[in-house]
DNA sequence: GTAGACCTTCCAGCACGCTGGAAGGTCAAG
DNA sequence: CTTGACCTTCCAGCGTGCTGGAAGGTCTAC
């Protein structure tokens, strides 16, 4: 399967696809006799899961770390155990600080619904947006 | 109100003061004679806010957006709902995601824990980590 | 009056996750 | 045998959010 191929099947582009090799993200694939990447099946899977775990806000250095132990494929220890959790830690975080915005953000939306009728300006613009521009 | 003082009590540096500046986020200030930045003691309570804000994951263009919803601090209208509106659901997309990607962790973590009592190989040495680095 | 802390501007570069383009090799079809 | 799609490498740059440094002006204290 050349890179072409794969990145269709994968729903990338040939130059992210070689970037991630080139990140360490996918291995280097052996080579045609004219030089080109030849790829697996199972490289679309790798593939697959490398755009949902970005699709799902993981950093390429988080993602790597997940693949690393999942290619070890071994009876994981502790350290693993120790990483995950490290990864889950942040992830929690992240979702705190997001609630704490959503939060923020209803309440700026209930105000201005509260003080709504009176709606925009002589001129039928709103102020707020010309300036924002 | 000179830039370092400012910089100080909102806890950040000067540079990203000036930054802020030149991004939109902060109007300029009035100068001395000297040419210095002279700010007005509200400037403080502005700049914490954009800290708290980017602290929970607003990129500065939506930060933006919201002081100016707030500079023009008028009764808002349609079109400052719709706005918040549009960032509540891309917070709120984002908090799926990331529960997403907790639950994957999750299951992660319970499965490594599962197998864990066979600890680390024969060198004492967890062979992920190695390859991990 | 001189040292040192502070300010000014401008230009450069960091990490991240790509994307684009140039210059060239390869391959299948007509 | 040529055209055109595809592949290779390498180098450059985008946008985001800063940070650092150079070169210079200013202000305060001794």
């Amino acid at each position: 399967m050349r890179i072409g191929t794969l990145a269709a099947a994968a729903g990338l582009s040939a130059k992210t696809i070689r970037f991630y090799e080139q990140a360490g993200l996918l291995p280097a694939p052996p080579r045609t006799a004219a030089g080109y990447r030849d790829y697996p099946a199972e490289a679309a899977d790798r593939l697959a899961f490398i755009r949902d775990a970005a699709a799902a806000g993981l950093s390429l250095a988080e993602i790597r770390g997940v693949l690393t132990i999942r290619d070890a494929g071994q009876p994981p220890c502790r350290h693993v155990t120790t990483l995950i959790e490290t990864h889950l830690k942040h992830v929690e975080q992240r979702i705190a600080d997001l609630l704490a915005t959503r939060t923020a953000l209803q309440d700026l939306h209930q105000r201005a619904q509260a003080v709504d009728p009176a709606d925009c300006g002589p001129e039928g613009i709103c102020r707020i947006l010309t300036t924002t521009a």
